[in-house]
RNA sequence: CGGGGCGUGGCUCAGCUUGGUAGAGCAUCUGCUUUGGGAGCAGAGGGUCGCACGUUCAAAUCGUGUCGCCCCGACCA
């Protein structure tokens, strides 16, 4: 078993700020490490974590009109470079494979790092006509980057994900796409992981290699620190350029196609323990929760014991149509032991079943988001009283986690004042910001802040409330005319 | 690639300064008692101390080299 059943580890857990997130991974076997530098394995818990994800956010795809398809790993090295932008941007982190059956290759194959150049070839043979448009595609892959730094579920050499690409008759097609997806991204965000997120668009240094606009969804995590958790490329005809993506117009026009690309990764894993924990472990959402209820069932003699086992498992019948249920039957751990064990592991609901209660006709019940301890819940009508329960859990979590975003971000005026909060409180920092790189980067080099996006709506702040934040400003770097407020962060 | 730290039973670590037959806690196994918030007692198994070379009568300990990992910076979903 893991070290998590061991009361000293779990309280170097909770001392451990700056690695929290691999102590939680690590004792909580959604992950470990492998033997390869900067991978990781997902174990079944925490890939049955990602599997929820990506069941929810899969329908959501096939809702928007989004088919899935699977392109290959390898790629011609030769594709990535004729997209200029592209291959300046991921060249670097790009891992090669260059010998094959025991002979080196003509060309190198690139392992992919995400597949616009190889889907975009294979789209200019599918792509002939108006009538073939939109095309909406969307792949649950792998992908590499060879990162410097790696820190699980956040930043991994490989990762899983899903990279949605679309090819669109006109610019304005093909920009709605891209929002519209970026808007199911903040639903997957707020509605399941209960993360609230701002969304907004990237600036030139953090747009896509090979985009024309990148937008994206920002969490802010417990320690501070923001997270981009998904983006949506409008791509133009960049790409379409490059491979020759063509289409006859209804006026028998020859037209490059409009395109899009968006994704969401594995690192969503990352933001939801960065999210929602305590001084006790994890807290899963229930949507997501890979274990929604486990029942731990009490009792002393033999014959306690088959009474109590016996009606656990009816309980788990009439629960298990609408619950991810488990009943953890092991002999070897005391009831305390479980309780501990199972809030470690985030399980949003226990219920805690012994002779008294089935005298009784009850279960009690504890929910993970508050530790609350409810006694005395009947057994009729408990599949309501957790249907309920469980949306409340739900919405306690974003409720929670969004208090704690908001008490986070703050408006600033000067950089004096920003330097003071960013180095003293970290969070979301909104401030003017005249638009040019070089007071971006000028803020970058002093803090480590970047901006993290130009959001959509300037969210509420902690010191001064929505209606009176003043349309322009002075840029807090260069004191020059500023039409749009940007929130800055430090960033995973 | 720079700076810092660490490699000793499954896990967390002590021992190293000042060389002299490898330790603790937790975990595991057996037995009995236990079980509503991390159970107790008794017993047992398990490590050529990352690797290599060197110094020495003798190396976990000293020296040189090497490999790996973690943390901090430069890159990024």
């Amino acid at each position: 078993m893991s070290k998590v059943e061991n009361i000293s580890e779990e309280k170097e857990v909770l001392d451990q700020g700056e690695n929290l997130l691999s102590k939680l991974a690590l004792e909580a076997e959604l992950a470990d490490y492998s033997p390869v530098k900067g991978c990781m394995v997902i174990r079944p818990y925490g890939y049955a974590a990602w599997e929820q994800v990506r069941d929810a956010l899969d329908k959501m795809i096939k809702d928007t009109g989004h088919q899935n398809a699977y392109f290959p790993l390898f790629i011609p090295e030769s594709f990535l470079k004729k997209e200029a932008e592209h291959v300046e941007g991921f060249a670097p982190e790009c891992a090669v494979v260059t010998y094959g059956g025991g002979k080196e290759l003509e060309e190198k194959l690139v392992v992919r790092p995400t597949s616009e150049t190889i889907i975009n070839y294979m789209f200019s043979k599918w792509v002939q006509s108006y009538r073939d448009l939109p095309l909406l595609l969307n792949q649950w892959a792998n992908v590499v980057r060879w990162e410097m730094r790696t820190r699980l579920f956040l930043r991994t050499t490989e990762f899983l994900w899903q990279e949605g690409h679309t090819c669109h008759a006109t610019k304005e097609e093909a920009e709605e796409e891209t929002i519209k997806m970026l808007g199911v991204y903040k639903k997957l965000s707020e509605e399941y992981l209960a993360i609230p997120i701002v969304d907004g668009l990237k600036t030139e240094s953090q747009r896509f290699a090979g985009a024309v606009t990148t937008y994206c969804i920002e969490g802010l995590m417990k320690d501070g620190k923001a997270l981009q958790m998904g983006t949506s490329h409008y791509l133009g005809q960049n790409f379409a350029k490059a491979f020759e993506t063509k289409f006859q117009d209804q006026n028998g026009e020859l037209q490059f196609v409009h395109q899009t690309s968006w994704g969401v990764s594995t690192r969503l894993i990352g933001a939801l323990i960065m999210t929602h924990h305590d001084e006790k472990g994890l807290k899963f959402p229930p949507r997501i929760a890979p274990i929604q209820i486990v029942i731990v069932p009490i009792y002393k003699t033999d014959v306690e014991k088959e009474m109590v086992l016996k009606k656990c498992k009816e309980l788990e019948e009439s629960l298990k149509e609408n619950f991810r249920i488990k009943i953890d039957d092991r002999d070897q751990y005391s009831p305390g032991w479980k309780f501990n064990h199972w809030e470690f592991k985030g399980v949003p609901i226990r219920l805690n079943l012994g002779p008294k209660d089935i005298s009784n006709n009850v279960v009690e019940i504890v929910r993970r988001d508050t530790l609350e301890k409810l006694r005395g819940i009947p057994q009729e009508g408990l599949l309501q009283y957790l249907i309920k329960l469980s949306t409340e859990i739900q919405e306690n979590l974003f409720r929670q986690a969004n208090d704690f975003k908001n008490k986070n971000t703050e408006f600033v005026a000067s950089e004096k004042e920003f330097i003071e909060k960013i180095t003293t409180t970290p969070g979301f920092l909104v401030s003017f910001w005249c638009g040019s790189s070089s007071c971006e980067d000028h803020i970058k080099e002093k803090t480590k802040a970047t901006i993290r996006c130009i959001p959509f709506n300037t969210p509420d702040c902690q010191n001064i409330p929505v209606d009176q934040m003043k349309k322009e400003g002075y840029c807090i770097v260069c004191n020059k005319d500023a039409k749009q407020k940007v929130i800055f962060a430090k960033a995973y």
